[in-house]
This record gives C-alpha cells, structure tokens and sequence, in this order.
DNA sequence: GTAGTAATTAGAATTATTCTAATTACTGAT
DNA sequence: ATCAGTAATTAGAATAATTCTAATTACTAC
C-alpha cells in the first residue's frame, strides 16, 4: 500500500483537484485502479471494489469509471473490440497486447518518438490524443 | 468502377491466392469494400451488399468479413468500443477518427516512422502488428 | 453420382455497456 | 439546523454488435 493509493485524504484531494465529488464509490473505484498498476475491465474494478464496498452497483462503477476518465485520473484502452480497460499510468505510453497471454504492458514512449508519429499527420489534422497499440507474443522474461 | 474490383475474375484470383473458396458472397462482399475506399461497418456492407444480393445474411457478410481478414485482403479497425470497420488500404498507415464528424481518414506511415515506433518495444517484445489511431479534428479541406 | 466437407442461413444467445426511473445523499441559502 | 434543489447511486431493463447453433445448401474429389 503506497501513501499514493492508500490514503483516504490523498485521493479526496485528487478528486477535488478534478471538480469533482469526492464519494466513497468514487474513491475505491480510485484506488483500486491505483493500487495495482495493471489494466483491469470494469468487471474487473467490480469485483475487486466489492470485497471492500460490497453494496456498490455495477452502474456505479461504470458511472465512476466514466467520470475518472473524463476528469484524467486514469485513462481508458480498448483492444478490439473486448472490453474496455483501465489504466493508472497516466505518462505517455503506447500498450503492448501480448495474444497469448492476454496481458497488457505499457511501454514508454520517448518524446522524441511521439513528436515522429505525430509529424505524419498533414496540414488540417488537429489530433488531440493518439492510440499506440502493439500485438503479438511477449517472452515470459520481459515482466513490464 | 476500376478493373480493379469490378472484374469477376479478378476477385476470383484474390482469394483464390489467398486458398479462400470464391464464393459469390465473399465476391460481393470484398468487392463492396475494395470499391469504396472508405471504412464500413459490417452493417454498412450489409446494406451495400443487400442491393445486389438480397439474399445475403447478415451472419454471412460477418463470416466474409472475417475470412478477409484473417487472410489479409482487408483490415479491420476498432475506434474505442465503436463497430468494427473495415479498411481496403492494406498499405501501413495509421488511422485519423474525426471525432466531430465520425470521418476516418488514413494516414500514409513512412517506412521510417514506423522504423522509430518500432524501437520503442523493448527485447523481448516481438509485435506482429502495429494500431495508430489519432483522435481530433480535421478541417472540412483536409480531404482523404 | 455419391460421400464428405465447407459455406450459408435464420434466428437465438451472448457480452459489454447504457438507459430509466426511483431512491439516497449531498450542497448552499436561509 | 432546515429545507430546496441538484447530484450520485442503484437495480433492473434495454440496446447494440457480434457470435453461436443447428439446419440447409453448395461444392469437391473420388
């Protein structure tokens, strides 16, 4: 537990920062994507949210996870077309969807690289946000 | 209508190289992707496809589709949880989702850009394939 | 021409997500 | 503190895209 995830105070304030209600749902939707570092679905956050809040609704979580990510807390990745994830790292980063595995691993991506990708797009294309997302078979060695 | 994807036999030989029995649906189908150069869903080609067989099902144009793609006579690309669309482009380039317009434009991706994404991926990572989805606004000039 | 396999089909089933309408919990003004 | 107004939560129904199922039809090779 990192005094980052841990503490209730600390992610109240993050909501705050955010303008947005600090609620006891919100929080352990919070923390629960914090904590971990990986990229669980919103069923995922379900489940782990209800062993400590065992009334929470699915509704909610979705309803959380949708503010968290319209307010920049955690971000949203999509494969395919399988379930929405989330995920804490907020640093830019491309993902890498290991299709044996499943997992997920973020890999860093330089400045210098992103300023590359992003001097593709001709005059007239305004890109707000880019989506890097690798396929294929990562060796068991290569723990992210 | 370019000789291209409107030639009967021409479309036989494609998935015939491909060792993907030509039938009159993937036919169809293919061609109704080939000679639009834009990026239906299989919804879209459905309907596309219905005004010349309207026999066709709405399963088959699914199980086409697939075939063409796992065989790589076209691409398939995933906006967010949006339908899957389908890409005659089979050139590297990433995608630009114009979020006002719902527009996909392609982006050409020099073989040198795609060098740089590339070595991003750390030893151990080895990608079969690359996704660039850039997100934002393009002006109504920015034609595709 | 027939047996065996592959492709197509209609409709049911599935999955992730969103919507609806009701309840509960806050906030700010008094 | 009290109350009105708004925001958040909830359970369950509804939706959308896709996949599955089981039956039919069409090929292919002998």
């Amino acid at each position: 537990m990192s005094a980052q995830s841990d503490n209730h105070a600390v992610l109240c304030e993050q909501l705050k920062a955010c303008d947005v209600r600090p609620t006891p749902q919100r929080e352990v939707v919070l923390k629960s994507i914090l904590e971990k570092r990986d990229h669980p679905t919103a069923d995922e956050v379900f489940a782990r949210v209800k062993a400590t809040m065992p009334s929470i609704s699915l509704a909610t979580v979705y309803n959380c996870l949708e503010t968290l990510v319209s307010c920049g807390l955690v971000r949203s990745v999509n494969f395919e077309r399988g379930p929405t994830r989330y995920c804490p790292n907020l640093h830019p980063h491309a993902h890498f969807h290991d299709v044996a595995s499943g997992a997920t691993h973020d890999i860093d991506l330089p400045e210098s690289v992103l300023a590359k990708i992003k001097s593709v797009l001709p005059p007239g294309y305004a890109a707000d946000s880019v989506e890097i997302v690798f396929r294929g078979k990562a060796t068991p060695s290569a723990r992210n």
